[in-house]
DNA sequence: ATTATCTATAGATCTATAGATAATGC
DNA sequence: ATTATCTATAGATCTATAGATAATGC
């Protein structure tokens, strides 16, 4: 009579849950230095798991801290998703993105330095946050809202500039974040297409309230 | 008599030769696979210097690596700067510098693959690129072809573009590499201000012989 | 009975330094 | 005489594994 019911029995819960936490310190290592060189030791040390325990689940630490990059960008996708549900102009959503990245590197610092160590490897791989990207920027293309581009290229564009916003604020944190992002947010509903008055708008509607 | 006359007596160019050696193997390590874990045994082995040798340079790791990013953002700069002289339209010169850049993947790999891989690091720091890419947005907004933005962004949104473009290249090399600097370098130039029509012309000019 | 975790440890590897060697400056 | 390089090495650290322990499944 569990009050919610994880999947598995206890064994395999109990080493997922092993597993959680030694992905949980390899993302908050990636976070603060981005030091991959930290000794298995340490990291299951910070996991609170025993040393050996570590072999159970990872073969080296590379696998270890890819498995972190991955995990936190599904948080990151899902995250966003969740936030901008309700609003369908592909514009809105691509700015309405941008800005939110930016106030979650103040609202979530680890996940978003992660991003911002690891993510520029991850743009052209399948993962949660590249497949919202591909949707909203094919939408936008079939409706006439974006030029028309290669997939490959917008992918390219998206990824890149939503790095650059990560790192200014991380880089910069004396400026307005606010209107850093929708600064930019505006430059890229242009670079996709849309004329200059409608992007400076869609780039400033009111963000959806943090439900 | 010596033909060229490279700075500092014997002793100082000697030095200066180990030091030299060592950054260029760190480059390479950092271009092949990133792996900064790889030992100063092995770095001085590569470099084919003696072990100790390392500490007569550099204190750590980690400064050694710094040093070989901050070298090749120079040779970078100062290669890109060189193939553009003659171009004083600014928006010519941003697309251009895209384009070669594309290029350069090809031509010159392990200068790219660190670019790839520790440039965004560098967006906001004083370096050759910087300088080089300040320069012609402010001339570009100062002379109107470009829509005023703080120079922070302007900084963020070109090393991002140009980050994911050079991304483009090694994770997706089926595509056509031109033409997708093309595209994207396009679209950087819509993101600036510049008409699309003008943008899309611009963006196709013939880039200068590679003296 | 099975399986994951934990502790302990052997062996390998790595860092930093000390001291010897070689090259140059003056 | 000075200075950088090189070789050798002590001590520290790290990895991977073996064997013991604890928890669960059936």
């Amino acid at each position: 009579m569990p009050t919610s019911a994880p999947p598995g029995n206890r064994f395999e819960r109990r080493r997922a849950e092993t597993r959680r936490a030694l992905v949980r310190a390899a993302r908050q290592i990636l976070a603060e230095t981005g030091d991959t060189g930290a000794s298995i030791q340490a990291i299951a040390e910070r996991a609170d798991v025993g040393f050996g325990s570590f072999y159970n689940h990872f073969q080296s630490k590379t696998e270890l801290f890819e498995a972190a990059v991955v995990d936190a960008l599904e948080e990151f996708g899902q995250s966003t998703d969740e936030r901008l549900t309700g609003i369908d102009d592909p514009a809105e959503l691509v700015a309405a993105g941008f800005r939110l990245s930016a106030r979650m590197a103040d609202s979530h610092p680890e996940l978003m330095q992660v991003l911002r160590r690891r993510g520029l490897g991850h743009i052209h791989s399948d993962n949660g946050l590249t497949r919202r990207a591909v949707r909203d920027v094919e939408a936008g293309m079939a409706s006439g809202r974006f030029t028309p581009v290669a997939p490959a290229v917008a992918l390219s564009v998206l990824g890149g500039t939503l790095l650059s916003l990560v790192e200014l604020r991380f880089a910069r944190p004396d400026l307005d974040g606010d209107e850093a992002a929708s600064d930019l947010a505006e430059m890229v509903l242009r670079m996709l297409g849309v004329p200059p008055g409608e992007a400076h708008e869609v780039a400033r509607r009111p963000l959806p309230d943090p439900a």
